[in-house]
DNA sequence: ATTAATGTTCAGAA
DNA sequence: TTTCTGAACATTAA
């Protein structure tokens, strides 16, 4: 979403804020909209970045917007699926290809936070924004998943301890790692820490090229509103009963942990 | 009618 | 203190 906003947002004024009208109940959004507007308003995009699988506008003067998508929310700069759920828009000045930033959200779980200068130091970095996924080293890994008998899985998808990894994502790292979900995070050996590490650097960065999963349901779009390409690369996620494409020997099955569906390959991941 | 869906957070119990 | 479960949030599609 950041990568494919950010050439066409960045460096541009906010001229105004509008809440798109639509009959779904109303997004979360913090502080209340006419006053995240009116401070919005005449500012200038300067940066925009990532925090774990938070969307960041920063402008002029330090405050930030955090954009947190959640199940259905994204990014648009054109084309929606449909205008019933827009939910926000940005709509900019200066020079570029498109008048407006939006977010739309099917399921309406998204939520839109203004922070002061500084805020998000003191206040998200803390308490719900563990270490960037991408920034994991092996031993980050070791003082991660040392501390925690939770099942690795579970371990994987907690914000505060590894921040950006995601539901479908998780699944596809466990495989790449052949680390069966189940077991202990506290009691990953050293090598499967270090194919843990591996994994998660080659699935993400692999699926950031890819613009992304689109499913079946279409849920997630690129923020021109394309198709992403990491879904045909897909090894498990949503391919209970099918033979494994790795082994070849084993179906993949699909388990329920932490109330996410998990899919693995019994023969690949113990 | 029921269930599940790329997510987060809270309350209450084990 | 940590972990787990269920629910809530709101909508759609199988």
């Amino acid at each position: 979403m950041v990568r494919g906003i950010r050439p066409f947002v960045a460096g541009r004024p906010i001229e105004r804020v509008v809440r798109c009208r639509s009959r779904y109940k109303p997004i979360s959004i913090r502080p209340r909209f006419d006053v995240l507007a009116k401070r919005l308003a005449g500012r200038t995009i300067e940066e925009v970045s990532r925090l774990g699988k938070r969307v960041v506008l920063t402008v002029s003067g330090g405050s930030a917007v955090v954009i947190e998508p959640r199940m259905t929310g994204l990014m648009l700069l054109s084309d929606p699926p449909d205008s019933d759920h827009l939910r926000l828009e940005w709509r900019l000045g200066g020079k570029g290809k498109y008048p407006s930033l939006w977010f739309w959200d099917r399921r309406g779980l998204g939520t839109v936070r203004l922070f002061a200068p500084g805020e998000i130091e003191r206040d998200l970095k803390t308490s719900t924004v563990g270490p960037d996924a991408l920034e994991m080293t092996v031993e980050a890994w070791r003082s991660c998943c040392g501390a925690t008998s939770r099942a690795i899985k579970v371990a994987l998808l907690d914000q505060r301890a590894v921040a950006g990894i995601g539901n479908l994502y998780a699944s596809e790292i466990l495989h790449l790692s052949k680390i069966d979900p189940t077991r202990r995070a506290d009691r990953l050996k050293p090598a499967e820490l270090s194919r843990l590490n591996d994994a998660v650097h080659r699935v993400l960065e692999e699926a950031i090229r890819d613009e992304g999963s689109t499913l079946s349901d279409e849920t997630y779009r690129t923020a021109l509103n394309q198709n992403g390409k990491y879904q045909n690369k897909h090894r498990v996620y949503g391919r209970a009963g099918e033979v494994c494409l790795t082994c070849s020997k084993a179906t993949i099955r699909r388990i329920v942990q932490a109330q996410r569906s998990t899919f693995f390959c019994p023969e690949c991941q113990r």
